[in-house]
DNA sequence: ATCCCATGTGGGCAATGTCCACATGGGATA
DNA sequence: TATCCCATGTGGACATTGCCCACATGGGAT
């Protein structure tokens, strides 16, 4: 991780991803720019080559999430091609992973800290694309028929809100593993449970026939 | 705002108050123990008086949050107490309103800034009652055959998902006004048919007869 | 071989969180 | 009513941080 020569090399890189490790240990609160530029070794000014602030670093670090967000729906998307509730029901697995086993990564994508005002527009398509890869299963399940037909951003956003809200549940400590254990990814058999449950509880608002 | 005496005489409340401001303004970022204590007039070291820390403040705001979500939800229970779909309609278009007018302040209560693992009790208590209030409409919708029998946690969870779902992306900037509204505070009746939408979709899943 | 500018370096500044010792004065006590 | 104590407030200090400055380095285009 020490750099040897004067110049680092891939230092943009690396700043993102010990960024998101550090980020992922201490939360959004304590992670400084001087000790990510410290742990690869770099001088405590070297990270303003690569992002006019820490803000914009955060930035890059919710923008990468974004990018494989979206790269695992499409994926899905593939792999599920007929099969729209399952293809939605992994989407919004893996999305509760993620807020399970990396909650402060999941916070500050989904959540508030990064104001979308000031928002680079390098995050904003990311975060884009990441919800139009569901809308587009949402859309895919009813042209095939599955799902009710209807306005599909109404749909979408319905998914969507049940998505998010175990998720952000999940990754906040709000709810919790029974007997307060650990943490979630302890148990993703359980998390599998609850997001079943919800689904059980969503679709039949959302399946075509009844 | 200004003390004349020695003592400020109710200076905690003042932390809460004047903090709970400064957070809706600047974010959670941005929010200075050190400029609270200026703007109340005060020593930046008379905090320390009332909170440990930075945290601690942090926690007594979104506390309070809480206690004005319960009181407002055991509110609703008695203003349509024969009509739970109300109840629920009423309290989630509550919070959504929370999260569009104090974005900063509903981030805090229902985001992951505030890692349960350290949450004072005393705020775990509180975010408890909120949450329960809503478990209680639930099941009272039950006894009232208004939703589906089963298990209540189950549809409290759905439940719970839907609204804390649209309330972050409300709140996160995730979902904005159309045409880039500035603000969602500036269009309440657009949230409310959004949340219509929701409950339209979702109440299908969850309403006794069909 | 030369030179330039993207990338890295160190020093410096104001602000912040938190620790310390000390000041104040309102309310219980004698 | 006079006294004293401790909850509450004060200022000083220190390490850390984000970010600005001028300066150093060296790889790639010329």
């Amino acid at each position: 991780m020490q750099q040897t020569s004067y110049h680092h090399g891939d230092l943009r890189n690396s700043l993102v991803s010990i960024g998101a490790d550090m980020l992922n240990e201490k939360g959004v609160a304590s992670i400084s720019l001087r000790e990510i530029a410290r742990t690869i070794g770099v001088g405590h000014n070297a990270p303003y080559r690569h992002f006019r602030n820490k803000h914009e670093l955060l930035e890059a670090i919710a923008e990468e999430g974004f990018r494989k967000l979206t790269a695992k729906n499409t994926r899905l998307e593939l792999e599920f091609a007929h099969d729209p509730e399952t293809q939605l029901f992994e989407s919004a697995m893996h999305i509760v992973l993620v807020a399970a086993e990396q909650p402060n990564l999941y916070q500050l994508m989904f959540g508030g800290f990064l104001q979308p005002i000031e928002a680079n527009t390098a995050l904003k398509q990311a975060a884009d694309d990441a919800i139009q890869s569901l809308v587009k299963i949402i859309k895919s399940g009813q042209q095939q028929r599955v799902f009710v037909q209807g306005d599909e951003m109404k749909l979408s956003l319905s998914a969507m809100s049940m998505i998010q809200g175990i998720a952000m549940m999940v990754s906040s400590g709000k709810l919790r593993p029974l007997a307060n254990t650990a943490s979630w990814s302890e148990c993703p058999i359980v998390l599998k449970g609850m997001v079943l449950q919800l689904f059980d509880v969503f679709l039949n608002g959302l399946k075509l026939d009844k």
